[in-house]
DNA sequence: GTAGATTAAATTGTTAACAATGTTGGAGCC
DNA sequence: GGCTCCAACATTGTTAACAATTTAATCTAC
């Protein structure tokens, strides 16, 4: 008897490789060949297919006509498209959120933060990227709208990838619980400063990024390959 | 020789039906045999399979296991859901073009509320529906956010399932030019009219809606089979 | 005639072999 | 050595046959 319905077999594979992005274990440009995934998953050559077309389709693998398919190596250009669909959707739902249509159970939220800064203390890294981000869907899905609670799921797994790609140092996440600020503005019932604290703190993501050092650096080999860089190599 | 890229073969089908589904000309329920699609749109059946399955990612089509595929039909409660995701989506958008980040061509807004005037004018029904999503999805494109611009697309053709599953009349389209009030608050750089404006507009369509009808409709045969329904039979 | 069972047809799901393409490594040549 | 060319390998793409399942039709019993 299997558990799962069939028919979800190549989700199962898709979220598997999802996960190992979003937190970070699949780094942006690993390669992925059918043949490997279909023996480290035990899975069907055909799932494995569909399930790296859906994920081509998210944006998080990039697949190249008979050159096979490769965790997604996000333009400094989408990085900030991410952001800035982030900023949109998330300011949404706290917008929903703080509009009291729902009746909010604020102890999720704040177990939630708990469970998060717990990570933060002494948990692996990887525990820490996905707590922090099951606290942005957490707040989707208590905005009760599966739509946006899916667009964001996506935009997640994509900014791992982006913050892998281009971090600058390695520090995991700031520590200044900007999460708790949230949750205090929503409890306040204060939409303004619940919104300025969402934008707030993705801005704050973004600019911790190295996007403004790269965003002009087309591939120049003149300059690439000048005194500068060779002297780097010595 | 072939033009299109081979790889966007399944994009080629997939876009197909989407369209059909946006225009309406294919209605919510109707079921998709894969060997009718493999012979009607001259493709492989993996191709068409896998076309299918992309869309059943976007809530286009849903699957069941052994049992093919069908235009969705999407319940009150993802309607709902889709038309908030879209007030949050193109407020968004809106505040960006008007916060003047980029340089914004109005004439292109206008040249297609134009087009979609004269369609509504003399045009059959599909190029109506198809020009009214085009200027919406000319202002995501205008937003320069390939995300943002991705993520309308899919709610649109979604909306287009919803409206006409749902649809009161077989009213085309409000006559009262709400496209155009957007166009002008836009352009006088009115941030919160322009918000407005959108707002009110996507709102006006789901009122539209016999969303609220089917609401708590829950299927209750008792009364559907009393003396008022057996009445309208005769 | 209707309910239930049985068979046949239609449809989807799976598999494995084959074809096409891209990649790697080495032999021979300059 | 460095280069080109070629063959072997690895990987992806395609096809067709087969299996499993659902749907429709037919038949029998009552």
């Amino acid at each position: 008897m299997k558990p799962a319905s069939k028919a979800s077999e190549i989700e199962r594979i898709a979220d598997t490789i999802a996960r190992a992005v979003a937190e970070q274990r699949l780094p942006p440009g690993t390669r992925l060949v059918e043949a490997q995934l279909v023996d480290s998953l035990k899975a069907n050559r055909n799932h494995v297919r569909s399930a790296l077309q859906r994920l081509a389709l998210r944006r998080i693998v990039s697949i190249q006509p008979n050159r096979g398919a490769s965790i997604a190596q996000p333009s400094v250009e989408e990085a900030r498209a991410v952001f800035t669909a982030r900023s949109v959707i998330e300011r949404g739902v706290i917008e929903i959120l703080v509009s009291g249509v729902r009746k909010l159970d604020i102890s999720l939220l704040k177990k939630q933060r708990d469970k998060e800064q717990a990570a933060i203390r002494n948990g692996p890294r990887e525990v820490i990227i996905r707590e922090s981000g099951q606290f942005h869907l957490l707040l989707a899905r208590l905005a009760g709208n599966a739509v946006l609670e899916e667009m964001l799921n996506d935009l997640i797994t994509r900014s791992s990838l982006i913050i892998s790609l281009y971090q600058q140092h390695n520090n995991p996440q700031c520590g200044c619980d900007e999460h708790g600020n949230i949750i205090q503005a929503i409890e306040a019932q204060d939409p303004v400063k619940a919104v300025q604290c969402m934008s707030h703190h993705l801005h704050d993501i973004e600019m911790h990024l190295n996007l403004a050092f790269w965003e002009t650096r087309t591939v120049d080999f003149g300059s690439v390959f000048s005194e500068e860089a060779e002297s780097r190599l010595l």
